[in-house]
DNA sequence: GTGAAAGCGCTAACAA
DNA sequence: TTGTTAGCGCTTTCAC
């Protein structure tokens, strides 16, 4: 099947193909007679013809697209925030190239590399540490990228982040409000902005609460997995300090918390309270219920996509980061039903 | 900062462009001059010089990258297997590209037409119906594809799905080996292979099993959500005939399965006995427990991407489709330490 | 308001 | 074995 070009659509409206480019493109219309452009219009449309992206960027350099750099797709976190970026991204005729890392810095590198070579626009980054050596060669290149979900060290690259310290905030009044005084918590990697700013908001807020800050109150786990959370939650049963409250990082490393609950036969949340963070999608399901902060993961894609059109309508534009807020779901097991069995 | 080109390469090692094309292709590299060949590689290397990929695709129409066509990258199944295709691409220097469609067929039809003005050598359809007038088209064309995890009624287009008759045997031999002998199914879209496949083997088994195959102990879901499975579930307790045990036709109907009996006040399992299909993530965490019968998604995935492969390499080959075997895992809730709330 | 000419970076037929 | 030529389909500067 044939697929028309310009300089055939050109050659059936009779003029050249320059006119005929300039009439089918927005930007140049105007500098078309009406007629002409209309006429060229409406052959173009009876032909079938769409523009050929391939030629189109290899001249002008663009793409109407953007890469999307995502660690892990199969972490329930990701999905809801790209569709996010899809949906604002394709009313505009833009569209998202996706891309999994498994946090590998090298899958990275050349993913955006790849990127780069096919000319797309700007990058939305879910993979941000907070050193991230590729991130600062970007944002040296004045590259427009927008990060999801972490922040890097470089503030000066636009963010669109939750409001982690809020949130650790709600949940911890949260349990303080259970009654419960002895809390500690399940950290994240400290690389990551997340890990970071939960890990300071929690001792924080014990201080905020009138509750002694210790750092023993703290285990950092190597990665938000449920066998990390486990493992530190195992270490923390061993030789931390009386608890009868776990703020996990986030939902999964709460996970691993049940299982090694479960496995020193403790019980939730007769014996231990937990709070896990982000509410990713099925968190409604687990049990026992977990009481968690819920993130804007559809949002924060969404917004991202706008931050990042933002930028590439207005590269100088001064920079600018969004935090969006969360909300504290509380959820119990103590249902009529599914609590019988 | 620039990036070599081919021409510069070409100036530097003292020979012309399409020298120094060939000598940087594989294919045509034994047409040049070994020691050349070598220099010409050797200055590349130093330039950082890395083809366009572009240019080349505008060239020669190919892209070393194929479609992957997703109803819903949130619906827990596909990422999965997006992670499989990936993974056999990437070694071999090809990509995906991503699209989710949301089940429509206008985002789909734009979606394709989008790839293939890209020069996308190829697709993987998690999207097929049973009659799907665009799969139509493109097998006419002979467009190189292959289908996950459903089918189309066009059985020359090949495929990689679950062997859901075997898995529906092995939950319905599993439900009456505990001793059920009223057995229901909720079933999923009959405009889809999966759908229509477990309904078959439902009643199929229900004959094999000697128990009697009424039409009325099937209820069709419109989709595959946990809000059309509560609604199915509903439907089959107020008109439906007595039952013990239900064979949802995969985890999300499951879900509302369990929705719908604990709005009537009804247990699982003491009261009724449900099974899933699919064995979606974060399944294992659910309560009540969920025995449901596992697809390899992963595989599924990554066997696919295989098939295209092997068809993009020969595309007179005889088109094969594999049907990947299933197996049952069998949950209960009733652990020692969850089992109290 | 329109056409002519050039070229984005690459590869493939043909010629030498 | 290498170079010449042409062109993939489009946009954009310049000239008319």
């Amino acid at each position: 099947m044939h697929r028309a070009t310009l300089r055939e659509v050109a050659v059936m409206a009779g003029v050249h193909p320059a006119t005929a480019s300039r009439a089918l493109n927005r930007q140049t219309e105007g500098l078309v007679n009406a007629e002409t452009a209309a006429r060229i219009k409406r052959i173009a449309a009876e032909m079938g013809y769409t523009p050929n992206p391939i030629a189109r960027s290899l001249k002008t350099s663009r793409s109407a697209s953007i890469g999307l750099v995502i660690p892990d797709l199969t972490n329930p976190l990701f999905p809801p925030i790209v569709r996010g970026v899809e949906d604002v991204l394709r009313p505009i005729g833009y569209n998202a190239w996706i891309v999994n890392t498994d946090s590998r810095p090298d899958v990275e590198k050349a993913a955006v590399e790849s990127f780069r070579q096919r000319n797309v626009e700007g990058f939305v980054f879910a993979t941000a540490h907070l050193k991230h050596p590729l991130l600062d060669e970007l944002a040296a290149a004045s590259t427009p990228m927008v990060l999801v979900n972490r922040r890097s060290t470089r503030t000066d690259i636009p963010s669109v982040t939750p409001d982690d310290a809020a949130g650790v905030a709600m949940a911890m009044q949260h349990l303080v409000d259970l009654g419960h005084t002895k809390i500690v918590h399940l950290a994240g990697p400290q690389d990551l902005s997340t890990g970071v700013n939960r890990r300071r908001a929690f001792l924080a807020s014990l201080d905020e609460l009138g509750l002694p800050a210790e750092s023993s109150r703290v285990i950092i786990c190597d990665e938000w997995s449920e066998q990390a959370g486990a493992k530190g939650m195992r270490a923390m049963l061993d030789s931390g300090p009386d608890f009868t409250a776990v703020l996990a990082g986030n939902d999964l490393l709460a996970l691993g918390v049940y299982d090694a609950l479960s496995e020193r036969g403790l019980r939730c949340p007769d014996d231990i309270s937990v709070v896990g963070f982000n509410d990713i999608p099925f968190m409604d399901k687990v049990f026992p219920a977990l009481t968690t902060v819920r993130i804007p993961h559809y949002e924060i894609g969404a917004e991202a996509a706008r931050l990042l059109l933002e930028v590439l309508r207005d590269p100088n534009r001064h920079p600018r980061s969004l935090l969006l807020p969360l909300t504290l779901v509380v959820r119990s097991s103590t249902g009529p039903v599914r609590a019988g069995n």
